[in-house]
DNA sequence: CGTCCACGTCTAC
DNA sequence: TAGACCTGGACGG
């Protein structure tokens, strides 16, 4: 589910489920999560959300005065105030690879329902955190992480500003793709983000980040020009930070959840909308990070028939870690007429990853195997299995 | 069956 | 800058 737009629907969707809804009791944690135990219990409180990049917050607000009937017991001190009643909690998550929000029958809990907050009514429901890879996080009496910037779509003209701000810091040295996904900067942005953001302007993914941002400093304004055209040209053209804000915006405002899992309409429509990242006919690389780049090559200026590489690809090849190793572009286009396919699997092994140092030993190891193909800078683009469009 | 891959952080050398 | 942390779907044999 989880990037900047998957967390601000999920607090959309808590607080249409949850709007007028008395919840009660205490806060349930599965077994196996190893998050903190949520110590809150009231008779009856509500529940409200707001998100901010790649968090989401859930304030519990205990209803009117409301004693407890084991002040004390079993209970953390802080949680009550001295008379024993419940004070309200906030709770900060983070998603990771796979958390979401249901709202459901207790009866019948989801799969890897990790945290669930009970209704009063019956039969009783729940909403639930649910993480089937149990990466996400959540903090009692949380508050926003303080090393992540303003939010791309919440906290736009702060968010612009602290990274044209900032552009002197370390974490601009870094490819553009690469940079964009640095919290501390672009709050929300995650890894199909990007793709889609660099895709609209086709701004190579492995130019230097200060480089594509000092254009973005002096806005060149055009004096002769009426206001209303300036803005017309202005949302005709908008630049690499007003496309982190708009595009998020776009899949905010396609109504669905999103990048979910389920296989929905919604899920269809943000697979239609999608342009680039696991799109057939697109190329994709690993950065330096070890995520999965996607991008379109861009046709290198047809001057005199020039054969070697697109700069696209050099760039690409700079960007490998092991000097000396080569990196491997498996090309293959697929036909337009093609539609993607997102969960199928998109690599085929590249021969590269044969090249690890040791190659003798004989156990399958999945971790060294799996940093041996990284280190290579092993490259994929192999064609999505077909899925025929429905019509 | 085994391998590879996934929307993201975290933290330990 | 490698792993570690996890589950499960899609493929290949």
């Amino acid at each position: 589910m989880p990037e900047g737009p998957e967390l601000h629907l999920a607090s959309c969707y808590i607080n249409t489920v949850c709007a007028g809804l008395i919840f009660s009791g205490k806060v349930e944690k599965s077994e196996v999560s190893k998050n903190p135990e949520v110590l809150f219990e009231s008779d009856a409180y509500v529940i409200s959300a707001t998100s901010r990049g790649k968090e989401i917050k859930l304030t519990l607000t205990p209803l009117k005065e409301e004693k407890n009937t084991l002040p004390g017991r079993g209970r953390d001190r802080e949680e009550l105030s001295q008379n024993g009643l419940q004070q309200p909690m906030d709770l900060v998550f983070r998603f990771g690879m796979s958390g979401s929000f249901k709202f459901t029958s207790a009866a019948e809990l989801p799969k890897h329902a990790h945290l669930r907050f009970y209704t009063k009514e019956s039969p009783h429901r729940a909403l639930c955190f649910v993480d089937c890879r149990r990466f996400g996080r959540w903090e009692v009496h949380g508050t926003w992480q303080p090393d992540r910037g303003p939010c791309v779509m919440l906290e736009y003209e702060k968010f612009r500003e602290n990274v044209l701000r900032n552009l002197s810091d370390k974490a601009f040295n870094k490819p553009i793709c690469e940079a964009l996904l640095n919290q501390k900067f672009f709050n929300g942005i995650g890894n199909y983000l990007r793709a889609e953001i660099l895709y609209r302007l086709k701004i190579p993914p492995f130019e230097n980040a200060r480089t594509v941002l000092e254009a973005l400093q002096h806005r060149k304004q055009s004096p002769d020009l009426t206001l209303s055209k300036k803005v017309k040209l202005k949302q005709e053209n908008p630049d690499l930070l007003e496309l982190c804000h708009a595009v998020p915006m776009e899949v905010i405002h396609m109504g669905g959840m999103g990048y979910g899992p389920e296989h929905s309409d919604d899920a269809a429509a943000f697979e239609e909308w999608l342009q680039c990242y696991c799109v057939p006919g697109m190329r994709s690389l690993r950065d330096g990070n070890g995520r999965t780049i996607w991008f379109q090559v861009t046709k290198p200026v047809p001057k005199r028939s020039s054969k070697g590489s697109s700069s696209q690809e050099k760039v690409a090849k700079r960007s490998g870690r092991k000097k000396g190793k080569e990196l491997i572009q498996g090309a293959e286009n697929a036909k337009a007429h093609e539609a993607r396919k997102p969960n199928t699997r998109s690599r085929r092994k590249a021969s590269a990853s044969q090249a690890s140092p040791t190659n003798k030993a004989p156990a399958a190891d999945r971790k060294r195997q799996a940093s041996a193909r990284r280190s290579t800078g092993a490259v994929t683009a192999a064609p999505r299995s077909r899925r025929v469009k429905a019509e």
